[in-house]
DNA sequence: CTCATTTCAGTTGCACTGAAATAA
DNA sequence: CTTATTTCAGTGAAACTGAAATGA
């Protein structure tokens, strides 16, 4: 597709790689959840459901860094494709406690492994240590930027 | 405003942590380019065009990985703002040639200053080994899915 | 009263697609 | 005839803003 180096002005800006890196993330993400007729805020929410059980939507928006208002909408998706149900909380009226349906438990497991692949297309050209390497660092600059 | 730590599902997955600190590259560049009104796209081309000097649209193109069509509307906005010239091409008619002009190369240099500051910032909980070593695998990782 | 939760309505920048017109 | 360049028109997912309604 594209000759032609990146100018060199741009690469050596960490934010541009990080940028560049995102975008090439996204696209195998997505081809892969497309797959599914999913997109990557579904995976995201379900991800969580998987792992904490029955969650509020406020809290998924924080587990999962998608915002309040953008929740509604994903899990509106979610529960019409029945993969999620969504009840009142009966200890607190304002809430809804979303859990994963059984169909929900098995698209989120197959998802699992599907991304697990993606993780290794997306990390292909590193050493096991370079990518290890590569996640701390990640993390660190995640956490320092999100607290 | 968040608390609340993100799932260990999502932190676990190099494509969501890539993800997280491309938000948080984008907010700090954003913001940085906000307080002149240009955005992302536009420095990207005249940070080429610094580089380069006189370049046609589809060569910004290769070098910024913008898409082409998405470079027309950037150089549009440059050049209303006085930033780019657009000359046709004597030599083939079907290129535009774009350039900085004086105002433009002093905008440039001035966002390169700043950006550099961002850079700082970003990568601020990393010592200067560990950002270079960050630096390093992202390269490998972009030069890996843009080839 | 204040704060948290859900929801709606809307915006913005970015990445991308498809196709037309022009010219190499 | 095929390919490259510019341009237009439009799409789609993602991240975000502001505000209303409800209830802790």
């Amino acid at each position: 597709m594209d000759k032609g180096e990146p100018a060199e002005r741009l690469h050596g800006l960490p934010s541009w790689l990080i940028n560049q890196a995102a975008i090439a993330a996204q696209r195998l993400v997505a081809e892969a959840l497309g797959a599914a007729g999913l997109r990557r805020y579904h995976y995201a929410l379900m991800a969580v459901l998987a792992e904490r059980g029955a969650t509020s939507q406020a809290e998924l928006s924080r587990r999962t860094t998608i915002d309040r208002s953008d929740v509604v909408g994903a899990v509106n998706e979610l529960e019409e494709r029945g993969l999620v149900r969504r009840d009142p909380d009966t200890s607190d009226r304002r809430r809804n406690v979303v859990t994963l349906t059984p169909a929900g438990t098995e698209t989120v497991a197959r998802l699992d492994r599907v991304l697990a692949d993606v993780q290794d297309t997306l990390l292909a050209p590193l050493s096991p240590e370079e990518r290890e390497t590569l996640v701390h660092l990640l993390a660190r600059l995640v956490a320092h930027h999100t607290h």
